[in-house]
DNA sequence: ATGGCCATAGTGTATGGA
């Protein structure tokens, strides 16, 4: 089964390359972050007509997210939840589904803007209750493992980082935030990219300004955690740069895991 | 020199992203 996330900042200006791009991949699953769409402008019926169905949480402008599963492969997303019930939260950044007997948790986190400032403690309070939340989930066995992925906002370690020492403590990196990661592996998750062999200076985000792409000037800040009993059956993991080189790409590139 | 780009709302230019 292959599952996917990606940041496509404006589903409505980035359907085309979705499309295009479900249909080389043979995605059985995508977790779509950064929607910028209402639910009503949702375009469910062209992912229909190619073979996907979705459960989605929109607003207008800003956020938003949504799970897509091939209909052919895995069925239509089942026990869908929107947001996190210990968090009540007017972004819609959290949607979770079960999906070929996968309980798939697509996480849109706050960018927290600077560090100190008010959406930067908005940004922790999130990632804490998410945590919460994701603890009190019944014990594995009783329901179905966990994959926790989307555009987590937060680049792990130095390695994830084009130039560490300029982003030293800055948003994005700084130690409170990654310490948020490392909390998240903690509880009993495994960085799925991170089980592999993978070249030196990978990231999912480039700035769109400065030839940012062109100079791999980026972040790895786009994440699959799986749950630690998962850890067997993940096959691959790998950030696909092809879609950041086409006309008006999204600034962040899908990350594919393969999960036996 | 610390910005440069892109999307949205909406038709000016501000806000947010990362």
């Amino acid at each position: 089964m292959k599952i996917a996330t990606w940041n496509v900042n404006s589903l409505r200006v980035r359907l085309g390359h979705v499309l295009d791009w479900l249909a080389a991949n043979e995605i059985d699953a995508l977790a779509l972050q950064e929607t910028k769409l209402t639910n009503d402008k949702f375009p469910a019926a062209a992912l229909a007509e190619a073979g996907y169905d979705a459960v989605f949480a929109g607003q207008p402008t800003y956020n938003g997210v949504a799970i897509l599963s091939r209909r052919a492969t895995v069925g239509a997303p089942t026990a869908v939840l929107r947001g996190n019930p210990l968090y009540e939260d007017p972004q819609q950044r959290l949607i979770s589904a079960e999906v070929g007997g996968l309980r798939l948790v697509c996480a849109y986190f706050p960018n927290g803007q600077e560090v100190g400032s008010d959406k930067y403690e908005y940004k922790l309070a999130w990632i804490d209750a998410l945590r919460a939340w994701l603890a009190q989930r019944p014990a594995a066995g009783a329901a179905a493992a966990t994959v926790l992925l989307g555009d987590f906002n937060i680049a792990p370690e130095d390695r994830d980082v084009h130039d560490p020492e300029a982003w030293r403590g800055a948003i994005l990196c700084s130690e409170p935030e990654r310490e948020r990661f490392r909390s998240l592996l903690a509880d009993g998750r495994v960085d799925a990219f991170r089980m592999f062999e993978q070249a030196e200076r990978s990231y999912s985000w480039w700035d769109y300004r400065q030839l940012g792409f062109r100079r791999n000037a980026g972040l790895r800040i786009d994440h699959v955690l799986v749950d630690a009993s998962l850890a067997p059956r993940v096959r691959a993991c790998a950030i696909d740069r092809a879609p950041r080189k086409l006309e008006k790409p999204s600034d962040h590139a899908p990350v594919i895991v393969e999960i036996d």
